[in-house]
DNA sequence: GTAACGCTGTGATTTATATCACAATGCACT
DNA sequence: AGTGCATTGTGATATAAATCACAGCGTTAC
């Protein structure tokens, strides 16, 4: 299904759909132009209206793309048809946050099972999500429909337990230890690496400074 | 100074440093091929040897790159003379759980002031950082040079924080906040949209589970 | 009704990024 | 010393992504 559509337009979308929520929420506008979406976007007009080629959305000229229409569109390629189900695995400093984080936002996209090998953390409740042992995995991952996963355990575990996800049923990863995680090519996975993402924004201000 | 160097290749650059860096540690290693790296980093060989030419790094035929000189080289490359400091706004959730793991890490690129608009922060040491308030920034970035920010407020505070981060000299933003910065040209943005990435990740999973 | 305008949709083009492919290199072995 | 061979360094090439530029259309103004 949509063998060929790129990473970064679906990122894109996802973005566009975010902010076009948010204007139709503060501002009560009906329509927006592409290159207003752009602005706000951080992209070329052309771009957007690029993007709206792949999902076959089409606005109309003089009156842009209808906010609510748009939206629409997005979430019918974006989204599962009903409620897309994620599991966290790792309940650390960053885990615990990014789980209370999602916890009661997307209504469309929600943490619906939490887990980790600390004995402390399995059976308790974490932002209103159950902690579960790691053997649990399989009968709450065919329970609960599971597909996609977050990882925020210390990298030396990342390996070891993207397999167990992998072995799961999971296809796709997001990913927040500094490793390359390996898995069969039916697994999509997104990197997450906040440390090259520091230094990188570290060396440019450098660069910056010259000018 | 390097105007043309391309974000890849710098994010990848600080990749490779830091498995060499494991390698060195794990493996006692002296020496590694462009294909063990690039398996490591999940690129491809080429890929790795035209990275090499950019930092002006020679490897040797048959030898390959000797590991000690390749991560000085990089750092030469990357780093500041001596330690370059960042600081971080919003101690939330998120901002708490960067600040904890890069407390005592990474040596030359160092968290060393965080601020936040809630008084009962200010003043209070966390994680080995102390916490200013707002106000207090264009001193502390003067006594400590600080060029780099990490921006974990709320989303609608954002632009504010970063108007603020810049008028007090910052070049470069890590920003976790899911807003399109307007920032001076002369002032590089990086931006981490954990939500973005977890629809991606959705999105793809769900494409392969037809496979 | 119709003319003028400003936007969309999209083929053509440019720019950025990654890969290929192979000569040059230097070590290992004889 | 010479030969073989796996690896590097890099020009050429391929692929991916973004931008340009403009025809065509719907809306508005009159
Ligand atoms: N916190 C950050 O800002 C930050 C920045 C960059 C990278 N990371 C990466 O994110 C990951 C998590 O970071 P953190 O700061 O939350 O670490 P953390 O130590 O606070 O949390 C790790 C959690 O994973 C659990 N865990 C360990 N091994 C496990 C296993 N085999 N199976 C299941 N659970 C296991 C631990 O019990 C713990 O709760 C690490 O890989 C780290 O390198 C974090
Ligand atoms: N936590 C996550 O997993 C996650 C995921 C996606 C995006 N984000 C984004 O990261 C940001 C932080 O998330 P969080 O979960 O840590 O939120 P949080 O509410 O826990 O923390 C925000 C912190 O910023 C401080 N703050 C608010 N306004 C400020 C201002 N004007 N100046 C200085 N400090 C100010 C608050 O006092 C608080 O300490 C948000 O923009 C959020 O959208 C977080």
């Amino acid at each position: 299904m949509n063998a060929q559509i790129s990473d970064k337009t679906v990122g894109r979308l996802s973005l566009y759909r975010r902010l076009l929520s948010n204007l139709l929420r503060e501002k009560e506008e009906e329509f927006v132009f592409s290159h207003r979406l752009a602005r706000a976007a951080g992209v070329t007009a052309a771009q957007v209206r690029r993007d709206m080629m792949v999902i076959g959305y089409n606005g109309s000229p003089k009156k842009g793309y209808a906010i609510g229409d748009l939206i629409e569109s997005i979430g019918y390629f974006l989204d599962a048809p009903g409620v897309q189900t994620v599991a966290l695995v790792g309940v650390g400093n960053l885990g615990r946050a990014i789980l209370t984080y999602f916890a009661g936002r997307r209504p469309n996209l929600k943490i619906v099972a939490v887990f980790d090998n600390d004995p402390n953390k399995a059976g308790t409740v974490i932002s209103g999500c159950r902690c579960y042992a790691m053997q649990d995995m399989p009968e709450v991952f065919k329970e609960k429909k599971v597909n996609t996963a977050i990882v925020t355990v210390p990298a030396s575990q990342a390996q070891s337990v993207a397999d167990t996800l992998v072995a799961a049923g999971v296809r796709g990863l997001l990913n927040f230890a500094p490793v390359n995680l390996r898995v069969p090519v039916s697994v999509y996975v997104e990197d997450m690496d906040i440390t090259t993402s520091l230094e990188k924004a570290a060396f440019f201000a450098r660069c910056r400074m010259a000018s």
